[in-house]
DNA sequence: GATGAATGAGCATTCATTCAT
DNA sequence: GATGAATGAATGCTCATTCAT
């Protein structure tokens, strides 16, 4: 479980960002989990903007890798749809520790560190190029029915996130929630097709 | 403009909790919105977590009023469904300045105050109901396709919750983004009907 | 000896500025010389930096005040050049305690607040006029000997500023050491008059 | 450009002291100035107090050695002071960045390292001792008035302190007027004589 | 009701120094 | 000689809260 002491600090500070958020998270606390003194903090990432910005972008990029294979197995748009949308939820599902993190990263969170950052705004539209570009390959190759891809890929989100959230966090989600939203999200953009 | 010194402590702690968050939301800061001074905030209110539990009670009262108010204008199930996902989306749209206050609310935002409270989820859960008892109605009444309407209740929230996260906050939504949601609605939850 | 808070946190900065320094004067220290807890300080004066301001500013001005009032008390160019003399060296001698702090300040100091404040400079400014007109005053009146006023007040401010540094803080200087700056300046300033 | 590390670290020590006092010149700063690592600091030597001490040593006797030098050109006491005043200007014109440094140092200055050095006072008395020596020669062989030459000897260094300072860091001080203070010191220890 | 002084714990960060490599 | 990780104390400052007026 102990890698370098550097590496203790990145994987603290993602467990306790997704678990208590920006402000609530102290170099205290960082250190304390990671079995190291506050001032190593600083000393390895600079500032406490700059160790969450670091988590924050480091998820981001792994979870688009993830995605980005899964569309590897797809043969046509729904099926690259339908891979996205598994991925997306099974990374929640097995990387509880850190999914949360996620979910706070702008723009998928209403308030993350103080200032918006480019760099992590640029990761988040990566991923969501990634499903965009799966609708519109769906629309064109005749797998989804016509709709505006843009539009399909907003609500698309909206919904992934709004369920990650609940299940991740407090509400009791009904069992089969996850399969239930792929089939729902199957069904309807293959409707009247 | 001005009311009473509670009231704008009020609707001072109202706008910043939606801006700033609770960490971030100080006494300070809340006592130059409301133009008064720093110890009136507890003389009012008694702590920082009350005053922001009366603001996130209050505000999901007022929402919950306005939904209940929109399904007495529904002739049937399919109609109180159509209505709840327009009012909550329209309330989200009136009520800008505060609204991202109820998005942080738990259980609707990952954090909030810093312990959860049964006041607030008491009141998410009445709003909760007020929808899953419209679907339930539309399932009776047949104007609904048959469905699981926990299940649907829970896909609807998450994308309303997602939808009005990303637009009042950071991303650019897409042009009739809202009405496309209700239409969309309408069309998953009738079609094969 | 024991005023406001505010006063003795004033009066514990300005004591400790001149013995120690802007960056070895710490809050803590300031906070126990004056009685009171850390907090108050930034209360009270809002910065490090504005707090020392305040006191160099303050020093400045009732050095100030009380070099103008000596030379209301000359009645030409030369008594006026004479009683400035006199009154700065006896004002190091009388308020020891804070004299140095004054001798920290911009531009008599090398270093103090870590920016330069034109508040300051303006009050350094203004004692210096206050000379620089009296040597103008005896150039004219013909109670001084024909000179650059400029490069005299310069000159005799150097040496007054060197002489109370050495004075007031390390150097054993030698008796009579004031007295017979006065005299040294008199004499060079009318000698061949 | 280059030498050895060590050197590196050195010059960039004698600089920043300069420039921003004991306080203010940290590991960091001078590790980056002198393109080395900070742990190399310690490593040569020894310790902050002690890097420093160094550096005002070398300077104070760099500065005792030039003046020396100027001294032995001088035929008679007059000469001497003359040169002496001279040669100290000129090495604060020539040396400006690392002067200031010099002007820090006990007892020529209130603070500089936190504790006092018998090193430095012995190289300050040195310095002083050669001009007291050069105004007493001056009595004895009457190139210079009669006076008392401790005395003198102090008023020339507090002005020549002052002056420096002044013209080193931030006052715009008048044209010529180093030339004026020699040609001043020389009037005046010769007058009536 | 309202003020603002006062508190004490906590915060992010800096710093000189040590030490294994 | 040289590196840079690691330490722990200290720093300026903020904050929620209390309390006398």
């Amino acid at each position: 479980m102990k890698g370098t002491a550097k590496d203790n600090i990145f994987a603290a500070a993602a467990k306790l960002l997704g678990q208590l958020g920006y402000a609530e998270t102290t170099y205290k606390k960082v250190a304390r989990e990671a079995g190291v003194t506050e001032g190593l903090i600083a000393h390895h990432f600079g500032s406490k903007e700059k160790l969450f910005l670091k988590v924050e972008q480091t998820i981001l990029r792994d979870l688009h890798d993830k995605l980005e294979e899964s569309l590897f197995y797809s043969s046509d748009g729904m099926g690259a749809v339908t891979n996205f949308i598994k991925c997306f939820l099974r990374y929640s599902v097995d990387n509880k520790e850190w999914f949360t993190t996620l979910l706070r990263c702008s723009p998928f969170i209403l308030e993350s560190s103080p200032k918006d950052h480019k760099v992590i705004s640029v990761e988040c539209e990566k991923i969501f190029r990634l499903l965009k570009n799966s609708v519109t390959q769906g629309i064109e190759d005749h797998t989804l029915k016509d709709c505006d891809p843009h539009m399909i890929t907003y609500i698309i989100f909206s919904t992934m996130i709004g369920a990650t959230r609940a299940n991740n966090i407090r509400l009791k989600t009904p069992a089969n929630f996850y399969p239930e939203i792929v089939s729902f999200f199957q069904n309807m953009l293959t409707s009247g097709h």
